[in-house]
RNA sequence: GCCGGGGUGGCGGAACUGGUAGACGCGCCGGAUUCAAAAUCCGGUUUCUUCGGAAGUGCGGGUUCGAUUCCCGCCCUCGGUACCA
């Protein structure tokens, strides 16, 4: 008597229980291993997609596992709720953000809990909330005392027609996503946090990070771009100041022929005095885009400045360049150009016929002709005077005190990493907390006045300007400082700024005395930290340099926030990431309507390694639907066929009922590799399905027969219960067990049921597989050997030829030289 | 451009430390069941083949007894590139 797998009642059924008795429901217990287990929070679009569901299963089967564990398991989620998409949704809809975001939170959370993830919901937060951004601000006023923030001009894109800045994201080829008109660069003043001045630890304590993907390591590592260089300044010629250069390749010295500026560079603005027929070009460079992929593969372009500097060791007259491609930001704003030794160097003098003169040749003493391109390798000087014949090291030395003793140059340590800029010129934002006076300057907003909030009732106009900036009932305050009339900051925060301390709230999430308390301590750092690997720079390393920030606050004792990462892959379909402008997207809701929410998870888990990215499938849907209902049929049969749950003794059990014992083993050890070790769960699933197929086979209705089967059966259920939580908990009931799954122990195996007599192994001539023979476990090489060589198929291969070499692999395979 | 991934049957993927290439699943083919279908169950399924075998993991080389795995050089593709999150 079995009843149908109906997974919509059952699911919420079982949801219902959760809820009810708070399963999922944690607080700090010092008795228990702690294991803070967190998803990347929502940015709450409207409704979930695939790759939502891929996350968030992917951290759900992590935490669930850890908890059959025995640990003490803490899953939050939250909402990532200030950003652009609500602003266009407010344009678009005519509604205000604020009602967009919260409305679009309360429909996700129904999802979420559809999906069954096993999240701790009392701990919710949504970082639009006042109660949250109130000690972002906090913390931004401390960092200000602390010289940690400050103020400076920064470009941003700006749209002439609609006569506002526009992210990145909306200037497509060049020109503003409303109007269409060519974007320009604007100089305004904006906030900055000082990252660089982490920048050391930010990158020698990478390898501290064993947890984290090597790529993302790496990625953060390039980054970061710590170089060695000099910093070394030129006289130049009727200019009253000096101009300095930063490089890595000193020991190209004596090879420069020009030096270039930054269109921004005050040495270009002189020029501009002395030849007004160069502004052209300076607004030229204005109109170009300021990202770093449309810096690197622009045009490069130069303007001789007029002026000339002096090498500091010849005395020659060296031109100097304005040029589109060098950074501003980076270094001194200015390079010294070697064309016969620098790939871009080499491109622009052969555009603009600038000499090219050789000062490195090649260790290996052969030839190399500078005009057919440039010589990047480190090697020899030559043509440098008194440093010929010097490496690289000895030349950097060299050369670094000569500068130093003529008081012009000393060894530099650079970074490519920039601070970050946190003002952003939108309405849908954390408020920054300053105050203009015209008497008393900046003037932070005290931490009585905190938090200073976003009026939420606001009307959009169509150009995409922000509210507030119109709006002199909240921009129009008193000083707190003199009592004067003041004025506001109108900009509001980068939304990284809210993401980049979110994980250590969640450890006291409506504490409304402090940013953290003790429980921050006792959950921090996260155990397990997963997300899209789009995140590998940007966000994960400003949380890291967040949670530097609080330490150095004394809010949290740890250095780094993130023991372990995963960052999975995307969800593709067709080849290409799902999204609704392609049309390709697939709607989990209807997913869990039509299959249950087990199946979707099921899927999501078995199509790829969590890792890579995921193409899309029906027809592997129903797969999953498939597998799981056969598991449902096949146990319920066997548990109302009154299966064994009484104890066996190895002994006594035939070698089908050991072979089947074997295959239960080996299965739990797979798995438990598969989930604690790798994490990856394809694998697992697939090995559990293999045990499945093995079981569906074994007939056998001996009460020792139901014992192993039994065995078995519960083992699938437990190592499935994670990926799968609704329909293992009700198979483990009809297994016979009460109570609820997620507090059952994960599974362990035992290594005598794993003994074997025998074992098959592969034998090839020269390399190439002859036969398979069953060797006794205890065979020594020579009797393997032995018995390889005389196998019928070996022979023939082998025959009228002499054996070179015998290669024994124990356990695997032999393979026979012959020639 | 630069930084980091990926490329294996018709498809998703497996092969974990250099040792049986294609586990598991999908699809397809054949069979059982059925009045019929769906569902389910059983068997087969890399390609070529003279049925002995041979070839085969993006392309071209290399190291090795042995390479999907290591090295060199390419191609394609995806993510990031500092104001999408």
């Amino acid at each position: 008597m079995t009843t149908q797998y109906n997974p919509q009642s059952l699911e919420k059924c079982i949801q219902k229980v959760w809820d009810e008795e708070k399963t999922f429901h944690v607080t700090e217990d010092s008795n228990k291993e702690k294991f803070y287990c967190l998803s990347m929070f929502a940015y709450p679009s409207g409704n979930l997609h695939m790759g939502h569901v891929r996350n968030y299963t992917i951290g759900d089967v992590i935490s669930r596992y850890q908890r059959m564990l025995g640990k003490n398991v803490m899953q939050p989620m939250g909402y990532d709720a200030f950003g652009l998409p609500a602003e266009n949704a407010a344009i678009k809809n005519n509604t205000a953000p604020a009602k967009w975001t919260y409305e679009n939170m309360e429909y996700m959370t129904n999802q979420f809990k559809q999906l069954g993830l096993a999240y701790d919901w009392s701990r919710e937060l949504a970082t639009c909330d006042p109660k949250y951004y109130k000690w972002e601000q906090l913390i931004f006023t401390k960092l200000l005392e602390k010289g940690l923030v400050y103020r400076k001009d920064a470009t941003v894109n700006w749209d002439p027609v609609d006569q506002t800045v526009l992210a990145n994201e909306q200037v497509i080829d060049g020109r503003g996503w409303r109007s269409g008109a060519l974007v320009e660069k604007k100089t305004i003043p904006q906030w900055s946090m000082k990252i660089t001045a982490y920048a050391e630890e930010l990158l020698s304590e990478i390898d501290n990070l064993d947890g984290w993907p090597d790529s993302v390591k790496t990625m953060q590592r390039n980054w970061i771009g710590k170089s060695k260089g000099i910093e070394l300044d030129f006289e130049v010629e009727d200019y009253n100041d000096k101009l300095s250069v930063y490089t890595t390749r000193p020991d190209t010295l004596f090879g420069v022929s020009y030096l270039a500026v930054a269109p921004e560079h005050p040495l270009a603005q002189k020029a501009v005095e002395k030849n007004p027929e160069l502004q052209s070009f300076l607004d030229d460079c204005k109109k170009e885009q300021s990202n770093e992929a449309a810096m690197a593969t622009m045009e490069k372009k130069g303007k001789f400045s007029g002026f000339y500097a002096v090498h500091p060791f010849t005395g020659k007259k060296v031109p100097v360049w304005i040029a589109n491609f060098v950074l501003f930001s980076y270094g001194t704003g200015a390079v010294m150009a070697v064309p016969a030794h620098d790939l871009r160097d080499w491109d622009f003098a052969k555009k603009y016929g600038i000499d090219i003169k050789q000062v490195i040749e090649p260790t290996d003493g052969s030839s190399i002709d500078v005009s057919e391109g440039a010589y990047i390798e480190k090697g020899l000087l030559i043509n440098s005077a008194q440093f010929n014949g010097m490496n690289f090291d000895e030349s950097f030395n060299a050369i670094k005190q000569e500068l130093a003793a003529k008081g012009i140059g000393k060894e530099q340590i650079n970074y490519r990493l920039r601070d970050w800029g946190v003002s952003r010129q939108r309405y849908w934002g954390c408020p920054i907390p300053i105050i203009y006076c015209g008497d008393c300057g900046t003037v932070p907003v005290p931490e009585k006045d905190l938090p200073v909030k976003l009026p939420e009732d606001v009307v959009f106009d169509e150009n995409g300007g922000s509210p507030i900036k119109q709006m002199p009932e909240f921009y129009n305050v008193a000083c707190p400082k003199c009592g004067k009339d003041a004025v506001r900051e109108t900009d509001t925060f980068d939304t990284f700024m809210e993401s980049s301390w979110y994980f250590a709230r969640f450890a006291n999430p409506h504490n409304d005395e402090t940013i953290l308390d003790e429980a921050a301590n006792y959950w921090l750092p996260v155990d397990q930290y997963v997300g899209g690997i789009e995140h590998a720079i940007l966000h994960l390393l400003y949380a890291r340099f967040y949670h530097k920030l609080l330490r150095d606050l004394g809010y949290v004792i740890s250095d780094e926030p993130f023991d372990n990462l995963l960052t999975q892959g995307m969800v593709l379909k067709d080849g290409a990431k799902m999204s609704k402008s392609k049309g390709n997207t697939v709607d989990p809701k209807e997913l869990i309507q039509k299959y249950g929410a087990d199946t979707v998870r099921l899927f999501s888990m078995f199509a790829a390694p969590p890792e890579h990215s995921l193409e899309w499938s029906d027809e592997g849907v129903e797969g999953s639907y498939r597998y799981l209902k056969r598991i449902w049929q096949n146990i319920s049969e066997f548990a109302a066929n009154k299966g064994g749950s009484e104890a066996f003794n190895q002994n006594d059990l035939t070698a089908e009922q050991k072979a089947l014992r074997c295959k239960t083993h080996e299965t739990i050890k797979k798995v438990s590799e598969d989930f604690g070790v790798r994490k990856i769960f394809n694998t697992a699933i697939a090995a559990c399905m293999e045990l499945t197929n093995t079981l569906v086979k074994f007939k056998d209705d001996s009460k020792n027969g139901k014992a192993v089967s039994n065995e078995a059966w519960s083992a699938i259920v437990k190592m499935l219960a994670p990926i799968v939580p609704h329909i293992t908990q009700e198979l483990w009931s009809q297994l016979g067990n009460d109570g609820l799954i997620v507090d059952v122990p994960w599974p362990s195996y035992d290594d005598k049921a794993m003994v074997k007599d025998e074992i098959q192994m592969m034998i090839q001539v020269n390399g190439k597989l002859r036969a398979k023979i069953n060797v006794a476990v205890s065979a020594s090489k020579d009797e393997i050997e032995a018995m390889a060589l005389a196998d019928e198929n070996v022979k023939k291969f082998s025959e009228g030829k002499q054996v070179r070499k015998v290669i024994v692999v124990p356990g695997r395979l032999v393979n026979i030289v012959v020639s």
